[in-house]
DNA sequence: ACCTTGGATGTTATTTTATATCCTCTCTAG
DNA sequence: CTAGAGAGGATATAAAATAACATCCAAGGT
């Protein structure tokens, strides 16, 4: 079991749930049970480290199963998709809409996410500046964490 | 054939050898090859694009061979991989280290590479104000272009 | 010229990541 | 009831990347 945070996993599957309704969607089991899976994880997960989880409580799951859901809880702004690791993790501001920043630790392989105002907005206008309709932005930065740098 | 570029293919590639050869590296037959097929492509190329390519002129080659190409390019920042598509294009601006920018067209898949200084700087700092050391960005911006933006 | 050596490439096989397709079940709007 | 949509089950396959080991070959010292 992963340890604590700021709130408690069911509470915040359940405002997840309500996210969700209130745009006409539903979290059903399978989706809230992925949700589960990765709001109790330490850092963030491949599609098939998922697929192992799941399976201990829903023996028939195989890689559509867990790529459906993780479509989901993408659309749902629920979670990310970090690009370099092909691996997901929770959204660390549930719901709300704003580019995906993280900060990635080659060494310990923590992903922490950020929100710099500074820079989404600088690449919003830098991509105006183009003529360019953007969607969706997102920013990986590979480094050494604080607590790794340290260490070494 | 492609469409004609600013500076020439043959100059380029030899530009490049020369900023590989300053760094004690050797732009092989090999690596010329997958350079040039990335120069002369219109977008981004997946390696078994670029593979499909290469055996025109290579018969024997196979994953290994485009991916050890695509490793040293990257390492010799002579091309950058746009996560996203899981592709790979040519650097606009051969060898000067930066952070990849990029505006992705969902309808057309043309990428653009941009450089944009006060994000990568803002990026930087809050890397920084989190006691993390950054080595690499990725910025990806997923939109429709000015020309697509306008045809419909 | 002749080794030696490390980088580069060849070769085979496999792993990892993601999607296509078709079917069944359930719920509900009409 | 009953069509239609959404969710999930099931099978198969495609796409992307790497592992491991063999061979080649170019460059530098002798
Ligand atoms: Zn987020
Ligand atoms: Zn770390
Ligand atoms: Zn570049
Ligand atoms: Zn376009």
């Amino acid at each position: 079991m992963a340890a604590t945070r700021q709130r408690s996993i069911p509470a915040r599957l359940d405002s997840a749930a309500k996210a969700c309704a209130a745009r006409g969607a539903r979290l059903t089991e399978l989706r809230r049970q992925v949700l589960a899976l990765m709001l109790d994880s330490d850092g963030p997960l491949t599609a098939y480290q998922l697929l192992d989880r799941l399976r201990e409580m829903r023996e028939r799951a195989v890689p559509p199963t867990v790529y459906r859901a993780l479509d989901f809880l993408m659309e749902q702004r629920l979670i990310h998709k970090v690009e370099r690791l092909n691996a997901f993790m929770p959204c660390s501001d549930t719901g709300h809409d704003h580019p995906a920043q993280f900060l990635i630790c080659r060494q310990c392989g923590r992903v922490a996410e950020i929100e710099d105002r500074v820079a989404a907005e600088a690449l919003e206008h830098a991509a105006e500046r183009q003529g360019f309709h953007a969607r969706s932005a997102v920013v990986e930065i590979d480094g050494t964490c604080a607590a790794c740098f340290h260490r070494a």
